[in-house]
DNA sequence: TGCTTATTTTGCAAATTATGCAAATAAACG
DNA sequence: CGTTTATTTGCATAATTTGCAAAATAAGCA
């Protein structure tokens, strides 16, 4: 009878298991990949292009990404291509974005009243 | 006349911040920290008590969350009173919560699968 | 079958970073 | 001052990240 989006108890586990999931996101090199997967699938040799690191760093993490279940891989012929799995990325990405502009503009506002005689 | 929520370029600078802020929230003491800050704001003895970790040590989790700008603090008497400054987290970890459990489930299916002879 | 391409895995070494604990320090209040 | 609450710092230990190189897989093609 509970229509309202369920949250767990704080147990350990649960936490440990979505700190994991926080933690596979905290590299800028694995972020990347995952906002350009919020486009759609795509395959280790573009993500490597994106992110220009050896392949075999990319493929380390993107098998960290694949651990904390965020994405899913799928072979093509040759290629594996890679696909976000984790819903609710792009919505959270926009609050962060937004914190972040404010942060800038607060920075600026800052400034232009240090720079007001 | 974009009434959609923007997104940023991929800039580096912006996906370092970002990954910033889930690199902060990737720990479970921090994370445990974050979801209770969800229901009010807490002091560092109460959020102390909730990790069970030195107070030392949660003080300079705290620092890690702020510098990330998740929370905020203000000083009430002797008490530093911790606030969730970051919008949307709640959101999110109904999403990774889903998440968790589909595959908590997925693993119950398959050992019932297996069981069945 | 052999050859090529795409990807993963492994081992290693170096650099960086994170962690907890204990002691010192600061800040507010009576 | 003395007490309470919180932050900072120093130190030792552990974990992570990265590049590079080499070996291993796996799929498609001649």
């Amino acid at each position: 009878m509970n229509h309202l989006p369920l949250r767990r108890m704080p147990n350990r586990n649960y936490v440990e298991a979505q700190a994991r999931i926080f933690k596979a996101l905290g590299h800028p090199s694995r972020l990347l990949m995952a906002e350009a997967l919020l486009e759609g699938p795509l395959c280790v040799a573009e993500l490597q292009h994106l992110v220009g690191a050896d392949m075999s760093t990319v493929s380390r993490h993107l098998a960290v990404l694949k651990s904390a279940d965020i994405v899913s891989d799928e072979k093509r012929g040759l290629h594996v291509y890679y696909s976000l799995k984790l819903t609710g990325l792009g919505q959270f990405l926009t609050s962060t974005s937004a914190a972040l502009d404010k942060r800038v503009q607060e920075r600026q506002a800052q400034l232009t009243a240090m720079m007001a005689p």
